[in-house]
DNA sequence: GTCTATATCGTGATAGAC
DNA sequence: GTCTATCACGATATAGAC
């Protein structure tokens, strides 16, 4: 299924991988290629150059991550439980994208890299869900925070436990499926604490 | 004052800047070299190569990084000010040291890096925190919970929102005067949301 | 201890045959 | 489109003069 890709898609696919798990300036065109089973010649064909490819794959995975908040907060849930959602469907995602949180943080932070294309976070403004959150302040429906402080909540609770995979089996000398129960556990207790802090009148449980 | 160090302190103070900034691979031994006012040869007379450089400066900023809890841990306060103080000191530190998180986690994803040195985790298992916390469920002081999560939701509160500058910035548009009002902000944020959730029959205001 | 010069290799990128 | 061969450069590391 996937052995009939096009050399083109092959390739992407491959630096993909590649970027994602070791950065820019971890690894080099030389490894994409024999990682796609071409040679760098071609990938320079396709794709003009390391850092033109490096764009390609970092605006897909800045695009997957901000999709997978996007589609909760679009739908028309009520806020509570689109907060409780979104919790969800990031531990779900990033269940199976455990790497891209760290890669699109750190690449954010590269100098040379990334004069970050700003497009992708109007996503999740055009949500609408800041207005949401504004007008349940309002109501007291909910504790009033700043929304960065709110994103900083939900993305710290989210990403940081996938990113600091490596650091917790050290800490805690545990296996990596000890670690994955712990996370599968952590997602519940972020839920809990997270409602029970942003809307502190319900009781939870 | 910082004029009179020895070559070698200055080869190493300012390796510690460039790895901690750009990472292993996101720099060279000659922009080290460039960085302290010397050159490539003495860097390799001091310390051998690029990567024994490395292992020191990373093996010192684990130690700055752990230390920053030990010291909190260690004291002789209740558990529950314990937590308070705990996050109120990686703040404080990471105020000034914001990119060591990152740094730190970064690396301990590299493959070719860092078989790290366990020892240094030991320390925070030295001081009995987790004894404490145990003995505090048993006697209904504390929320029952696994050490693995305790230690995720401190350090993903802590730690995530220096790792997230950039990407918070882009997020929400704003400068860094304001994302930092924005941590001032969260750390009170997070005391009472971790505090809240741990210790739940106190009355938290 | 400190420097210059150099050896050796890997990198990004391209030229040119097919 | 795809390959081999190659260029120009920067990387790590060291030799050897001072």
């Amino acid at each position: 299924m996937k052995k009939d890709l096009s050399t083109e898609e092959k390739i992407k696919a491959a630096a993909k991988e590649v970027f994602i798990s070791k950065g820019f300036s971890g690894c080099s065109t030389r490894e994409i290629a024999k990682a796609s089973g071409m040679n760098v010649a071609l990938v320079n064909y396709y794709f003009r150059s390391k850092s033109e490819l490096f764009k390609l794959v970092f605006h897909g995975a800045m695009e997957d991550f901000v999709n997978s908040m996007v589609n909760v907060f679009s739908s028309d849930a009520p806020l509570e439980q689109k907060i409780r959602l979104v919790i969800e469907a990031e531990y779900d995602f990033l269940s199976t994208h455990p790497e891209l949180p760290a890669f699109i943080v750190n690449e954010m932070s590269r100098e040379e890299g990334c004069q970050i294309d700003t497009t992708f976070f109007d996503k999740i403004l055009s949500t609408g869900i800041f207005d949401e959150c504004t007008k349940a302040f309002e109501e007291g429906r909910m504790r009033k925070i700043d929304m960065a402080n709110l994103t900083l909540l939900i993305m710290s609770n989210c990403d940081f436990p996938f990113m600091s995979k490596n650091l917790m089996k050290a800490v805690h000398k545990i296996s990596d499926e000890e670690l994955n129960e712990r996370l599968i556990a952590h997602k519940e207790i972020v839920i809990e604490m997270l409602i029970t802090y942003l809307f502190p009148q319900k009781t939870n449980k």
